[in-house]
DNA sequence: TCGATTGTTGGCCGC
DNA sequence: CGCGGCCAACAATCG
């Protein structure tokens, strides 16, 4: 038997305290020990990720890249510029690799990757290992102990726990690290498929992320954001294991915070500091091990000499929920993260709905315009100028900062589908998985799903006011005032509801409320887009008649479009064509899909949606899966899509 | 079987 | 200003 030399393969587990995969590797005993990241195209390139959530990755990765050569300074992160399904065949024959070790992921792109790099590593005859370690417990076994069915509720994982075992304890990290062995690379480098990439939008500079398999020195080392074409981060939050330790430990020393803490008493209007830990960012890198959180927390919780928190509304509770949505996501897979195909999650006929492959069941990336009105709100509420101030708070809080808290994930999400806009779940889905560091593939769709009514929750009735809802935690107006500067003088009275201060109002804070937040201009800002009230009433009755309707996403009605024949024209969605024959049916072609090539203005236009000379309406910047189109310009798109939608509706 | 209860986190009105 | 009850009413769970 040779000895061991040993590949571990680190993903979402970015720590070296309580790894049970690690420890599994450290375990064999190695002769030669490479600690490798795999930089994956499918991340680079197919996953939303904005310069925020870079910033996190890369911190992370290079903190820990310093914690393994401070325990032995002949390693480090390997860190090697190329998919793992090409990668590693080359690298098991050149290293001469024994074992290849990783933490499970159940992610269902993670899922495919790892079933692939489990049938190469078979066929190089190199032994794999893999321990589950990112949730509580290992979402399969959830599932399994919850009758083989998806958890749609917390009670579930609270039965189904325990059943799966006792919550392991956190393992210490490694005192020691073997050397790696000779790290030539003696072969060549695949390139990656580059197109589709989500993220061109928002690269400043050339991409250079894959020009040397072992970076620009070859030396293995972490890329810079800039290598990466991205420009610098905006945002304060910072990455690692030291930090996110740090970061618990003083969580921790705060007894009475720690042990009575109760979200939904957490104010969404705080900042500096937050009213929450700001702790998922590092449960989502893997630089916080959730056992050790869960601990940490319980111990405080059981010695607590008052009366303490528990689940759901404590802080192990929000744990709890987490492996509630990763159990789900396990259970259903790729169909969890959308409406079509998805069985659990109920069908509305939401504005803007996604585009869907019917061969692979998957969404493609882009999305139907069904009403020219509603990709304009969409628009608006994305760049934080709804003219709702409370709603812009938060949406330009998240963009530059890429954390908001998670009671304003409710508010903004509520706003933008059941409760405002009609606009599918998925597009506000698309923003979060671009502009949060925390995003969790599981989670954001789960919670979106949630405050969307399609799933997990169904008291649509209970509706959050843009402005009754602030004005509970923050009668100031603090949190506006330090996100929405034009409005900082504004008298309190009219803080969430500006358009109805008087001129002289106005004028002394310096403010002008006029227009429909399509051009910035200094001091103005804009008039509400649309009568809340009123559309409270039409979403309300909407969301009564779809419930009523009662279809799934994976009803073969829903799949084939007929549903439509269930739904009045009156009501309010996609319904409103009827006559839009491809509102959620077969591929587009042509003229739709062409117009949704449009570039990803993101970096040009963020902030601020900017009027076209034409006259025709400029949009601010979106997600449209197209390929590098940066630094165009888009020109009346509007009026053609007008005409587009008008040529459409002639068709029946 | 079915009615009552419960569900992490609403708004509004009146006291 | 804070609190309790009601609004209008979903679905899963439980006895």
């Amino acid at each position: 038997m040779p000895k061991p030399r040993v590949i571990y393969w680190f993903r979402t587990d970015l720590r070296l305290r309580d790894s049970p995969a690690l420890k599994a590797a450290l375990d064999l005993n190695p002769e030669a020990f490479w600690p490798v990241w795999t930089w994956d195209p499918h991340y680079v390139y197919r996953a939303r990720v904005g310069v925020n959530r870079w910033q996190f990755l890369i911190d992370c990765q290079n903190d820990l890249s310093k914690s393994i050569t401070k325990i032995n300074e002949k390693s480090k992160l390997f860190l090697m510029r190329e998919a793992p399904q090409t990668l590693f065949p080359k690298l098991f024959k050149a290293w001469k690799i024994t074992h290849l070790v990783f933490e499970k992921d159940t992610d269902s792109y993670g899922r495919d990757r790892d079933t692939e790099v489990i049938r190469l590593a078979r066929e190089a005859g190199v032994g794999v290992i893999f321990r589950s370690g990112r949730t509580l417990w290992d979402s399969d076994q959830l599932v399994e102990k919850n009758h083989g069915k998806p958890t749609m509720s917390i009670s579930q994982v609270q039965t189904a726990g325990p059943k799966v075992g006792k919550i392991p304890r956190p393992i210490p990290a490694p005192k020691f690290l073997p050397d790696p062995g000779e790290s030539n690379l003696d072969f060549e480098q695949n390139q990656p498929e580059v197109a589709p990439d989500f993220n061109s939008g928002s690269r400043k500079h050339e991409d250079k992320s894959y020009e040397k398999i072992s970076g620009p020195h070859e030396d293995f080392t972490v890329p810079a954001l800039e290598e990466l074409g991205f420009p610098a981060a905006t945002g304060p939050h910072r990455g690692g294991e030291t930090i996110a330790l740090e970061m618990l430990d003083k969580i921790i020393a705060d007894e009475k915070y720690t042990a009575t803490f109760e979200k939904p008493n957490t104010a969404p209007t705080a900042f500096e500091p937050q009213a929450t830990t700001l702790l998922s960012p590092h449960l989502h890198f893997g630089s916080l091990s959730i056992r050790e959180f869960y601990w940490r927390v319980q111990d405080v919780a059981d010695n607590y000499s008052g009366k303490a928190s528990r689940p759901p509304v404590s802080l192990t509770g929000q744990l709890l929920f987490r492996d509630m949505y990763f159990a789900a996501q396990a259970s259903l897979g790729y169909s969890f993260g959308q409406t079509l195909y998805n069985s659990h999650c109920r069908f509305i006929p939401w504005h803007l709905p996604s585009k869907v492959n019917h061969e692979t069941k998957t969404v493609i990336g882009e999305y139907h315009i069904d009403s020219p009105q509603a990709e304009e709100w969409l628009l608006r509420w994305k760049y934080g100028r709804t003219g709702f101030p409370w709603i812009d708070a938060l949406m330009r809080q998240l963009c530059q900062e890429g954390w908001i808290h998670h009671l304003g994930r409710h508010a903004v999400a509520c706003f933008l589908t059941r409760g405002g806009c009609y606009i599918s779940w998925e597009r506000g889905a698309e923003v979060f998985e671009e502009w949060l560091i925390d995003h969790e593939t599981a989670c954001n769709a789960g919670n979106w799903q949630w405050l969307s009514c399609t799933a997990f929750y169904a008291q649509f009735y209970r509706c959050y006011s843009p402005i009754a809802f602030p004005q509970k935690w923050d009668k100031e107006g603090k949190f506006v005032r330090r996100y929405v500067p034009e409005l900082k003088g504004l008298d309190k009275k009219y803080i969430y509801e500006p358009w109805k201060a008087p001129i002289a109002d106005q004028k002394k804070a310096g403010v002008k409320i006029e227009g429909d937040g399509k051009v910035e201009k200094e001091g103005v800002y804009p008039m509400p887009m649309f009568d809340f009230a009123e559309r409270r009433t039409i979403c309300l009755d909407g969301m009564k008649k779809a419930y009523k309707v009662g279809l799934y996403g994976d009803d073969p009605k829903v799949i084939d479009g007929t549903w439509r024949e269930l739904f009045d024209d009156d009501v309010e969605g996609p319904t409103e064509g009827k006559s839009f024959e491809d509102a959620m049916g077969r591929e587009a072609e042509g003229d739709d899909a062409k117009l949704r090539e449009v570039p990803v203005g993101g970096d040009k236009n963020d902030g601020a949606v900017e009027e076209d000379k034409s006259g025709a309406k400029e949009k601010g910047g979106e997600n449209k899966g197209g390929d590098a189109t940066k630094g165009r310009k888009r020109k009346g798109v509007q009026g053609t899509l007008d005409g587009h939608v008008k040529k459409s509706k002639k068709k029946l």
